[in-house]
DNA sequence: TTGATTACTGTGATTATATACAGTATAATA
DNA sequence: TATTATACTGTATATAATCACAGTAATCAA
């Protein structure tokens, strides 16, 4: 799918704004009226243009038949078991999918994670709960971080970083901290927690 | 609004399909072929007695000219503080609306209610979460219950209840139970709690 | 029993719309 | 250098689509 001309890609922007606005799609006319075409076969072109890069379908012969071929929003993957080796957002780890609500938490969710185990009660994470996670959150100190150590996925409050010592703190008295040498054991920062959800039963 | 009859409900169902399915309005010569019209004329006449009672608008002129008259999803609103007095839904307690997010959360949400305090912090429910209410939900012992004592609104675990006490448990060492006498004094239950969103900053 | 509403058929004029064909001009690509 | 893509104007036309007018028939309320 090649990349559209700005002039392309005003008209698919038109095409979405129309079809928000008025709930259905603009004629050439429309089109060539609000760029200020004075020919009608100027917006035709583009459409077939538009078309050819497979951005939208031109249905022969139908007014305003003008489909965005838009890949439908999945929603975001819900994780729960990681199995072991792969990435964690491998297919086979996807649980379910919820869908985009934006605004609904007010960070960026690249995914959800399903907590396994009592090691973070003491902030109020629970079993079960799903925790969204930031991909892209710079890791700091203080924060709660989803961390991969060998094959094992892990959530715990950052407690300290360095390149010799990195301090992974469990929130509950009956656990531990981990204490992970970088050089010699992996660690990998897969994001922060950056919102919660719990449903009750 | 005066309801529709229910072959015009089984139009308005086609136009809607017909917009979700193709991304745009069906002429009256679509409307005919799938119910079977012979006549176009049949769906025009039926758009405009949709039109009449005020479930579309039609565009003069324009070729699948049909727009959806759908009130607008509000979303779910989210209660912040509750004024003295007044019904917990009242506008003025409104703090913003969160969008539908169906299957976001397993229970049916009528608003979300930011929580204020630390009394329930021992079922990891923090000060500035947002707890999911249910309004209609059966009231049972053991269930997270939003309350009105009087005027004041409060979030705690019905502990146990008759027709002569009814025991509030904080889910926190540092508070103690409250016993109210429904007898005496005035407890409305507001709904339960079953779902819970956080931010985390 | 008159009128209004619902639920259609049937016809046709008018206009809205898609779309082909013929050009002009510029910039990028082979 | 020829070719292709972009970005239009301008004209024309077949057909897609709205929409008005004229009916038929059944149901329901005043």
């Amino acid at each position: 799918m090649k990349g559209l001309t700005d002039r392309q890609q005003e008209i698919l922007d038109l095409i979405k704004s129309n079809l928000e606005e008025n709930g259905l799609p603009p004629t050439r006319a429309d089109i060539a009226r609000t760029l200020g075409f004075k020919s009608p076969n100027a917006a035709e072109q583009h459409l077939r243009a538009i078309e050819k890069k497979g951005f939208i379908s031109i249905l022969a012969g139908a007014s305003r038949g003008i489909i965005l071929n838009t890949e439908e929003d999945l929603g975001i993957p819900v994780i729960g078991l990681v199995a072991a080796g792969g990435p964690i957002l491998a297919q086979e780890n996807i649980e379910k999918r919820i869908p985009q609500a934006q605004n609904i938490l007010s960070n960026k969710i690249d995914y959800y994670l399903r907590v396994k185990g009592d090691s973070m009660v003491d902030v109020g994470i629970y079993e079960n709960d799903l925790i969204g996670v930031n991909k892209n959150n710079p890791v700091k100190v203080g924060s709660i971080v989803i961390a991969r150590i060998g094959e094992e996925v892990t959530v715990k409050t950052l407690e300290s970083i360095s390149s010799k010592q990195v301090v992974l703190k469990a929130e509950n008295s009956e656990y531990s901290n981990i204490e992970i040498n970088p050089e010699k054991d992996e660690i990998v920062f897969e994001g922060t927690c950056v919102g919660l959800l719990r449903d009750f039963s």
